[in-house]
DNA sequence: TTGATTATGATTATTTTTGATCGAATTAAA
DNA sequence: TTTAATTCGATCAAAAATAATCATAATCAA
């Protein structure tokens, strides 16, 4: 059994598990516990998991205490994906708008490193870019505890002062219909927002295709970029909408 | 059960309850008093939680820099009962202006209760309030991740849609001459939000009474009520300038 | 094959982690 | 205010895990 072998296997573990111990590993390599030790050494020093007194871990799993505030949030990973591939599109020198929303907000970790400015009316998203070169302007208004948001006129005024190339925005539902929120706050500002963009995104994973709310706002015609991990009939009606879908893959 | 899974519990359950006591963690996590009490003071070092008598509470997500903690933490006792006695003087129904800083930041823990408004350009502030019925107004403009405050003309503007009863500034230096600060852009927001208020609340531990600073921004008309622990002979010399003198011992 | 290099396992010394205890500090109560 | 009850920080000891050392086994090149 190489080295490369028990590697591979403690990965597998690792992936399974989220968490192994030492223990464990040399009664399921079947190699004694010093030997475990020193892989994992390499491979912690490799940045392959991280090790723990006794085991390691995935390096996942060490969350830092602000996504845990969204950890509770469904289709993580479809929102990554979504937002991976909508961060691609964002070109240094950009200037964007990021609407609150947990989706939008996954946004923040593929744009730290680029030298852009954000405009938004999201404290996480705030938080989030702190020490990275991102230029952030805050939206200002009444605060929305809840939503950890800024609304309101004011709000919608502030927007109207700025004009950016590309618009991040989130919908609660979007059908051939049209789009859908759950709260005429949230209206507001994503319309306010995409009128003063020169492209807007829309991120939107599977669960909000087809699916409506209690309030339809715009028709399609707000959107000009749908990206989105469902790839079904629906996809087909949005093209021939005038809509450019992204599709992404889980 | 290494100190990683303690860790990730543990801000799961602050996430969950916002706060949490010791003998809670210590029976949650089945490990003794002791351990929890070092977990909890390592997480503190990282910022990951505020270590308070008896527990921790969820770290307020948008103070992470650790300049402004510490800062805050230099003559706390004073610059609570600075502002403990200009509390008391705010009553239901008040519209007021914090400004961003660390001294006007303690008013926070004395209005949580007050039914309010509060107008601030403090990310801090608007984060200390969460939970209260305080109503909260949040100045937009660019970010200053430094100072965790917004700034810029816009943010004047903002300043200048909105009148108040009564405005909680903080300066870096008072004398008979004068007001000082030790930076542009502080001025104009405590400016602005001077010329908007019936009633200028200024709070000064005895540290920046007598001091300059770089920029002298304007003459004491601008202050009509100085409260301080400072007692020496610069007290009657703003008294008899016009100024109300509220003092407090520490 | 031989000699050199590397990987592995056993042993021991060191470090880390944990829990217990006790005086000091803090908070709450009288 | 003074007093009582907690809580905290420091110190110590026991247990576990690690790192270091060494010897043995496997691998490889010539």
């Amino acid at each position: 059994m190489t080295f490369q072998k028990r590697a591979n296997k403690i990965l597998e573990l690792l992936e399974e598990f989220g968490e192994v111990e030492i223990r464990q590993l040399a009664a399921e390599i079947d190699v004694s516990e010093v030997t475990v030790r020193r892989d994992l050494t390499t491979m912690a020093a490799n940045g392959l998991l991280y090790r723990t007194h006794g085991g390691a871990m995935k390096v996942s799993e060490l969350i830092k205490p602000v996504s845990f505030v969204n950890k509770a949030a469904v289709n993580l990973k479809a929102k990554d994906a979504i937002c991976k591939r909508a961060a691609a599109d964002i070109m240094d020198g950009d200037i964007i708008f990021i609407d609150c929303g947990s989706t939008a907000f996954r946004l923040c970790q593929f744009i730290k490193n680029k030298k852009i400015k954000v405009i938004t009316n999201s404290l996480p998203v705030v938080n989030e870019l702190q020490g990275s070169p991102v230029a952030i302007n805050l939206i200002g208004g009444e605060v929305d505890i809840t939503r950890q948001a800024v609304h309101g006129n004011i709000a919608q005024e502030h927007i109207a002062r700025y004009h950016a190339s590309k618009a991040f925005l989130g919908v609660d539902g979007i059908t051939g219909e049209g789009l859908y929120a759950g709260s005429e706050h949230e209206v507001s500002n994503t319309l306010a927002m995409a009128s003063q963009s020169d492209c807007v995104y829309m991120l939107c994973d599977a669960s909000k295709i087809g699916k409506t709310s209690y309030l339809k706002f715009n028709d399609l015609s707000l959107v000009n970029i749908l990206v989105t991990d469902y790839n079904g009939p629906e996809i087909t009606e949005f093209e021939s909408k005038g809509i450019s879908v992204f599709p992404v893959t889980v």
